[in-house]
DNA sequence: GCGGTTTAGTAATGAGTGTTACGAAATCTA
DNA sequence: TAGATTTCGTAACACTCATTACTAAACCGC
């Protein structure tokens, strides 16, 4: 019983999860988070809880409906695969939106304040991760004869997530999406066969 | 004539670039500057103008006195040596002060709020600058002959910058110095020869 | 020492931040 | 319809932000 949400709970907090993408944790305030939800800041607080808590509903809702080629690009059968399908997947997505290039994960929180240092630590949990993923998958990769013995799974996962993390940054300021291919391509010539 | 300062003004703004360095340009606030320059915030406006002001003086003070790796890397006499010089020269230098890890250029504000976005336009101009230099530099290596003819200079350049980019945030997450030269190794490993 | 000039530092300003009290409106159960 | 319950939205809260008047202190040339 009572009175019913006037607003949909889901277009909400995709609407906030944008805005967080394009300014980040700490450069997106409440003002420009009504303004794109079209809710005012009383309902917000009383659907996600206060900012911190909007924002990790937020960042779990990227990851899982936007990273999808995470997944995808884990279940290839070959380690070149799986860094391919990263890497252009993720020029394509960082340069998908106009109005919010670039990742959540990167543009929410590289350095900060002391008082967001919490949402940093989670972005930095969030990446890492992701990186122990790639980590097992080389390994695995190694023992199936996919890749010499003498690959190192950890330095390949770190490589990796630094070329992405290096193309969401071009992608923010500004790079279109050929040339993320472009850099994706050449990351992928150093890749041991 | 008149009163004398009684700060030492190269001391001070090295201070305030080491907050920036650490904070990014949004996240410093006075309170951070006035600590950790020992000096009170009118004193601070006086010698340096506004927030703006000073950070753009912090930056050409880290662009000239931090990066001298860059000109060091392009006087290298060939291409591969120049992307080595350029990326174990990062990572020393993204981890040589634990108060203040990764690259100024990329902590000052990868995503900000509306106010700063001078800020962020001009660190990415300050990066397209840098990479324009390699760009030229890689072309007169392939006109030298140490470029094969089908390389690319401007792919090569921005994959350079994106893995020194990607090195960067991971030096901001606490990955330490011989994770990133085990990054740089694995980017080298997939230059033209 | 005096007058003119610059700096130091306290303390205030106004705008913007995240957050929340509170009363009006809307819905369900009885 | 009456009462209980939930949401909405205005308006305020306390706090921090960058910025700056303003007064006392320190210095120079005379």
């Amino acid at each position: 019983m009572g009175r019913h949400r006037e607003f949909d709970v889901e277009n909400a907090l995709d609407a906030a999860m944008c805005v967080f993408w394009s300014k980040g944790y700490e450069g997106a305030s409440y003002t420009d988070l009504t303004e794109a939800t079209g809710v005012e800041r009383p309902a917000l607080y009383s659907a996600f809880g206060n900012k911190e808590a909007l924002f990790n509903l937020a960042l779990a809702r990227y990851n899982e409906h936007y990273l999808t080629h995470i997944p995808e690009a884990l279940a290839k059968p070959k380690a070149r695969e799986v860094a391919a399908h990263m890497l252009y997947s993720s020029a394509e997505l960082n340069t998908r939106y106009p109005t919010h290039t670039g990742c959540l994960n990167i543009n929410g929180a590289v350095a900060a304040s002391d008082a967001s240092e919490p949402i940093r630590q989670a972005l930095i949990k969030t990446r890492a991760d992701g990186e122990l993923r790639f980590v097992e998958r080389f390994e695995r990769a190694r023992a199936e004869g996919d890749l010499p013995q003498s690959a190192k799974p950890a330095a390949l996962a770190a490589f990796l997530m630094a070329v992405l993390h290096g193309m969401a940054v071009q992608a923010k300021a500004g790079f279109d999406r050929a040339t993320l291919e472009a850099v994706a391509e050449q990351a992928l010539s150093a890749w041991p066969e």
